[in-house]
RNA sequence: GGCUUGAUAGCUCAGUCGGUAGAGCAGAGGACUGAAAAUCCUCGUGUCAGUGGUUCGAUUCCACUUCAAGCCA
């Protein structure tokens, strides 16, 4: 049995994914599902460039906004999700269309990886977190390397996050992250993935960046960080978005306001990089122009 | 008009007691399996403003020119 095609399009920000994306929908009856770590979260519209009612023209969207911000998400949360959505968008008989920035998100469907049922170890990760700041991160990527030393071939002294995620999968597992990551990759990719990404040339794409950040700022960025600390006194993973972290340093003082703007800028241009950097890692990727016309990509999509 | 100081990487500057130069930032490339808008790694050749002089050799010393800042008229 042939297996149900699946369009995915991915990019840096600003590269025009949403607006590409409803187009197609609009042509394939398809339905979207984002792929962004951001975009989740309730009551971040602004600042995560969500897009709007108007802009979905009618258009049904999955994964969006249906997260507390002071709730944690991951990607095996995303791959659950995703995976639901897929279903029900094709049991209706519709075109299922990926869409978001998120590599590592994306990247967990594509590649079909399974993320065993484990909670996360909030007091272990603490504890962990303890050890680092008494006696240094030193010690832990030595622990590190005597379970699991292939792995941390490639993990730097200096990367805490992934060191304490060797421990952290030993500790839950029992098992190394290299045993694990091999389970993981054993089933068989499900749907027939078809994976585009949209890049320019970097000078138009850093303009578009900036200007979106300008835009934000009229919009009320600052407004929408103030209500979220209004609301929530916590914030997991949320506070990690970009813009975000930014504006609580202005608000604090730490940052002018140009200063702010520009940090934003600059750190969204950076993350732009890294996302090109992600996408360009996939072979099978079809890339497509942004500055081109939409019906010209529409066209090489449809193909 | 006169004097002083400066002109070195995209930017801010350091440096060479004469043997053609290096930091920070910016930028570029890369890694990435439960925090990922996160986290981390690597990367520095540039008419040393221009022209001439001294010298085996000048970005470095000298003269002139151009430009900039400051001071005095």
């Amino acid at each position: 049995m042939e297996k149900p095609k699946i369009i995915v399009i991915c990019g840096p920000t600003a590269s025009g994914k949403t607006a590409l994306s409803i187009e197609l929908a609009k042509k394939t009856d398809g339905e979207i599902i984002s792929s962004d770590s951001m975009q989740i979260y309730k009551h971040m519209d602004i600042g995560t460039a969500k897009p709007t009612k108007q802009e979905m023209q009618g258009i049904k969207h999955y994964l969006l906004d249906f997260v507390e911000p002071n709730k944690r998400y991951s990607v095996a949360e995303f791959k659950k999700d995703a995976e639901n959505a897929i279903k029900e968008i094709l049991s209706k008989g519709k075109m299922p269309i990926i869409v978001g920035g998120t590599g590592l998100y994306i990247d967990s469907l594509i590649y079909e990886i399974e993320y065993p049922n484990i909670e996360i170890d909030e007091k272990y990760r603490e504890y962990l977190e303890e050890i680092v700041k008494q006696q240094g991160l030193e010690q832990l990527y030595q622990k590190a390397k005597k379970i699991d030393p292939q792995a941390m071939e490639k993990i730097s002294q200096n990367d805490k996050k992934r060191i304490l995620r060797v421990l952290e999968i030993y500790h839950a597992t029992g098992k190394t992250k290299t045993e694990q990551e091999k389970e993981s990759k054993k089933n068989e990719v499900k749907y027939d993935y078809r994976v585009f990404a949209i890049n320019m040339e970097r000078e138009k794409l850093y303009e578009r960046i900036n200007k979106r950040v300008d835009i934000m700022i009229e919009k009320g960025l600052i407004q929408e960080v103030e209500n979220l600390l209004k609301k929530y006194s916590e914030f997991p993973t949320a506070m990690q978005g970009l813009g975000y972290k930014e504006v609580v340093e202005y608000l604090q003082g730490t940052l002018t306001k140009e200063e702010m703007i520009e940090k934003i800028k600059q750190e969204s241009r950076r993350y732009a990089k890294r996302q090109i950097t992600w996408f360009r890692k996939n072979k099978q990727t079809i890339w497509l122009d942004g500055l081109e016309t939409k019906e010209k990509n529409l066209e090489i999509l449809l193909q």
